[in-house]
DNA sequence: TATATACTTGACTAAATTAGTCAGGTTTAT
DNA sequence: ATAAACCTGACTAATTTAGTCAAGTATATA
């Protein structure tokens, strides 16, 4: 099991964007320098977060992108939601009709992985940006 | 993020073989077809399973494969890591000397993923085979 | 002792997924 | 006008996964 880097990258690319988000928007370009992120990458990324409405953004010279909601209104639910990183624990479920194994019972340990998508899920849900921030900021101090 | 089927079919023989492990041991040619896992698969995965005692093989006619521990001692950590199954959340961890992103400090979210960590880790921590039996029993009921 | 059953090991491979790159746009502030 | 920045879709190399295949070794039982 492992998250993959578009989750990663969304997040952190969220998080710089507003520790730098005052008045101007922030560019793509400046986070993926101070990230490390590729620009073309990052381009995929910010298409995905607005179409979810998690930023907005500001077209044409000095543009970019800010935040389309509250810092702590945004969960890490919606972030990995918007970049289609999903806890993907049973493949029972892609055959909703049957149940596992191709069985019409549920296999031993359904339950199971439904428990440890629940368990991982309530951590994502609980998780704001604005939580990540101030983490960020004790930190440094 | 999703889960190998490595990991879900080793717990799930477990709990077969926990089930039908009275008198005889167990042989892989049994679990392959009521879970329908492939057995040279199987075979795989139990070799590995062996290696870290959690089973224990009986050679020859007749034979086949024995729980080495009690139920409730074998937790699900146990089992996906001598599967090799672990959660891998955060890539800057590979090189441990630098920070992430080549740059000397952590990244943003590198606190975030550590907890994750620990978040599913105390799931499979709590949860032994015998839980997962009790629970299978019950829902048959 | 013959032999079938079952474990054991290692090499190999097809398919899927990921992590990007690349090219060619469009929009708009200055 | 033009440069900065967004926007989109197609493509690809590398990695990982989920097995298969082949060639054994060990041993209970007839």
């Amino acid at each position: 099991m492992r998250l993959t880097s578009k989750g990663r990258y969304a997040v952190m690319a969220l998080v710089d964007l507003a520790k730098f988000n005052d008045i101007n928007p922030v560019s793509l370009r400046d986070i993926s320098l101070r990230q490390g992120i590729s620009l073309d990458y990052l381009e995929q990324i910010f298409s995905k977060l607005r179409k979810k409405a998690i930023v907005q953004s500001v077209r044409g010279n000095q543009g970019g992108y800010v935040l389309n909601k509250k810092a702590n209104e945004i969960k890490l639910t919606n972030i990995f939601d918007a970049v289609d990183e999903k806890v993907k624990t049973v493949q029972c479920k892609k055959e909703s009709k049957k149940g596992c194994n191709g069985k019409p019972t549920k296999c031993l340990t359904h339950n199971l992985w439904d428990e440890l998508e629940n368990h991982i899920n309530d951590f994502f849900e609980k998780k704001s940006l604005e939580d990540l921030i101030k983490d960020n900021i004790e930190r440094r101090i």
